[in-house]
DNA sequence: ATAATATACTAACATATGTTAGCAAAGAAA
DNA sequence: TTTCTTTGCTAACATATGTTAGTATATTAT
């Protein structure tokens, strides 16, 4: 008795509430963090997603396209919770916390999408290019006003807020850095460091 | 009576003290600074130097070439740096702050290759990669090895030094947007500033 | 002035890359 | 089953890119 083994064609898996799309930019996230925007090919993602190039052109309409879908997925959820946290009526180190929280906690728990957002959007073209550096531009302005009251109402030292909102965004970004560390402590405690460093400073006082 | 204006060959300009293959890896830095490594090409580079792309050849072996020499140069400064303050018989808080302000001085008054090394290093390949990769490393350690210290004659608060120092060397490399902004405040300032925040924390007591 | 070296140019190469066209197969709707 | 739509495949394209070969032209040394 013959047996042919046909090869089937190959399908994108699906799970449920999602699209073949959202496979793919998924796919894309962790291509470019792991390679950059530039350097990760069509094919490369082709090859992750299980199917040839060309046919991802039945789901998406440019490469560039993946990384809009990512830089604005993620600054939209940023900006929702600023206005969320601009809303409530603590005082400004308890935004402060809130803040570096839920940057933390969206660090950890989408890392690629965070991460490439992060540092692959230079490789967006206008209009989306202008529009997502105003967008980040908003956010820093946004949160440097939170420290300013603070500084105001003698909550907060007295520093160039700025100054301030740049080193806690990029302090944070750098959980990269302990996301690929062999010697992770566990995400709640590096929150909680985190935030007595920033916050608390180093000095023993 | 004619006259005839012959164009004269391109010559990269080299100052005093200076090779051309230094014109040319100076000018690499602020072209992979702005658009990325894999996003330079030669072209461009040429173009920047004022030569054609073959031309370039003459002094470098490749493109790659080009990104060691940008990388090993920033981090042997920075090892460099390091053995110096670790021979000193200071205490743990005034190593730190001599570290962060040897890093934010470097960091401003070579910016772009700085930049370069901290942001491509990725495309360099092996053996250069994993030789880099040891070296950044070794520095963290080092770094971390003097928090700890600090922590155990209680200068600095119970905190994970590992962390601490990632949180530290990225707020660092945040001041690529101060680079960038338009309205800087001074550098003097600027790592006054970073080492309060850092050092001292947001927080006032 | 002549020879030797350094540096630039043009042309071309091999390869990689994003993307499209046209067609085949699979799944859903009728 | 038949029809329609979705999704995949192969082939090919135009372009960009790193790099080399071969040659011409400056500059430096003799």
């Amino acid at each position: 008795m013959l047996v042919y083994y046909l090869r089937t064609m190959a399908r994108i898996k699906i799970e449920k509430n999602s699209s073949r799309k959202d496979v793919i930019v998924s796919k894309a996230a962790s291509l470019f963090r792991e390679k950059g925007f530039k350097a990760a090919s069509m094919r490369d993602l082709a090859e992750a997603v299980g199917v040839e190039a060309a046919s991802l052109y039945n789901h998406i309409k440019s490469k560039t396209e993946l990384l809009h879908e990512l830089c604005f997925g993620v600054a939209n959820r940023f900006m929702q919770h600023m206005d969320e946290v601009e809303s409530k009526k603590t005082n400004s180190i308890t935004k402060v916390e809130e803040l570096v929280r839920f940057h933390i906690n969206e660090m950890v728990k989408h890392y690629e999408e965070v991460y490439v957002s992060d540092r692959e959007w230079k490789h967006l073209s206008d209009p989306y290019l202008s529009n997502f550096q105003n967008q980040r531009r908003m956010y820093r302005k946004r949160f440097a006003a939170i420290i300013e009251t603070g500084i105001r109402n003698k909550e907060i030292k007295l520093i160039d807020a700025p100054t301030a909102v740049l080193i806690i965004l990029h302090a944070i970004s750098g959980i990269e850095s302990w996301h690929r560390s062999t010697q992770k402590i566990n995400a709640e405690e590096l929150t909680n460091n985190m935030i007595t460093i920033l916050v608390g400073g180093l000095k023993n006082v």
